[in-house]
DNA sequence: TGTACATCAGTGAACGCGCGTTCACTGATGTAC
DNA sequence: TGTACATCAGTGAACGCGCGTTCACTGATGTAC
């Protein structure tokens, strides 16, 4: 829905009517990923659904994997400006809003989340911007994993020098994960706790989510948002050690 | 590659060939879902690989679909073998053996594991026999979370019971599984403290497998079985409090 | 303000492809007497 | 052991479909003098 085309620079009418279309386009194929999921995408069926010949739609884009992959990119974007919104909305906003915006922003639109976390399909590969812009998602994730986790939404009573228990596999996994503190960080290199922290906050959250938006809980009767927000209060509660 | 096919009963020379074909058509239908996934498989493709015409299948399959929730089928079925097996390698054997072993089962066969856990597709709905054995995948899990945790491969050095902070959205969560336990468990219902952590078992290694076979790590440069070690060692060390 | 030209959105026909699936059939394998 | 019949695996042709994509084209919209 968001109109998420490069709107800088001029706007003469036809480059207006033609950034509508494309955003027609682009609307008419999240419908259709919605309904029948991203394999079965066809430009035919978008076109016949807004009423014109499908050869039409090869005036907006190259062809179907370039309306694909543009799909995949405003979907990192959507994410990206959801993190950033969830960020600028509190003054020390840390991972639990991070937490709260990825789950509203996956539920609004599993479909658009399976896009990016679903399936890989065997053949394609992202081109570079989009890598960049997942970057950037990962990397206002390690920012908020290096902010002090605030004591109001966690009720935990052990406090977290006390429960920071090391094991042998965090150790291993601490000293395995200083390359990539190093390249993720412009300046100074992150640590590795802080590191640990992000990423064990990505795979749990997407554990859950990725699971439930697939059906896998729909017998069990049990309300997935408590289980995400216990991995999430078992994360603050008991921060990896610095 | 293992003969799942029903081998129970008489086994004429008509019989015996019949199943043989039928499991050389898996195979290659494995074959192909490994190579371009699961939505690009072809009976005419399998055919024409087996050197014979398509509809030749048609005397060992209904259809597509059929063939498809049979691989399906096989699936839950070769991770319920695995699963036991790990259970009887070791008198007692608990979460740790089944996360090796789940991890190596994902492993061998990224493509099948997606074909459980990955995207569904929107239309399908499986039959009950198999969320029958998915079922019974679920309660071997839970009986390992029911296993006091060894102490030999976790090297954690807090206690279980000083560590086990209880915050508020796991007592939400735990009340809200007393429904679950009483319908899992066949005789007495099973603690809401071991479905948590068979819960938090199950998302937290869906999690790291499913980003990790969809090479979202790809150019991070760090080993995720050690995350998946890590996090396992965590859910072990941090036990719910019973 | 009007005319000549360039730009560009959209059409319709066509190409080649592969798909799932049906149907009537041939020929080999098994069974019954 | 041999003959008559039934079973069943596999073939080849065909149906209808939808796909992505190309091409030459019409007609409308904009631009330049």
């Amino acid at each position: 829905m968001a109109d998420t085309d490069t709107d800088t620079g001029a706007k003469t009418p036809r480059e207006r009517y033609r950034a509508q279309v494309r955003a027609e386009i682009k609307e008419r194929a999240w419908e259709q990923i919605a309904t029948a999921g991203a394999s079965a995408l066809s430009l035919n069926a978008i076109a016949k659904q807004m009423g014109m010949s499908g050869p039409a739609l090869y005036r907006y884009f190259a062809g179907r994997d370039e309306l694909i992959t543009e799909l995949i990119r405003d979907a990192y974007r959507s994410l990206a400006d959801t993190f950033r919104a969830a960020s600028a909305s509190a003054p020390g906003a840390g991972l639990a809003e991070l937490a709260r915006a990825l789950r509203d922003w996956a539920l609004e639109d599993p479909q658009r989340y399976f896009l990016i976390y679903g399936t890989p399909v065997p053949g394609y590969h992202a081109p570079d911007d989009i890598t960049a812009i997942a970057g950037e998602n990962m990397a206002m994730l390690l920012d908020a994993a290096a902010a002090p986790a605030p004591d109001g939404p966690v009720t935990s009573t052990a406090t977290s020098t006390a429960t920071s228990a090391m094991t042998s596999a965090t150790t291993a996994l601490d000293t395995d994960l200083e390359g990539l503190g190093r390249q993720w960080a412009d300046g100074h290199p992150a640590p590795a706790a802080h590191l640990h922290r992000a990423l064990a906050f990505w795979t749990r959250l997407h554990g859950i989510l990725s699971l439930e938006l697939a059906g896998h809980f729909n017998g069990m009767g049990f309300d997935p948002g408590l289980l995400y927000a216990a991995e999430l209060d078992d994360l603050l509660a008991h921060s990896p050690p610095h």
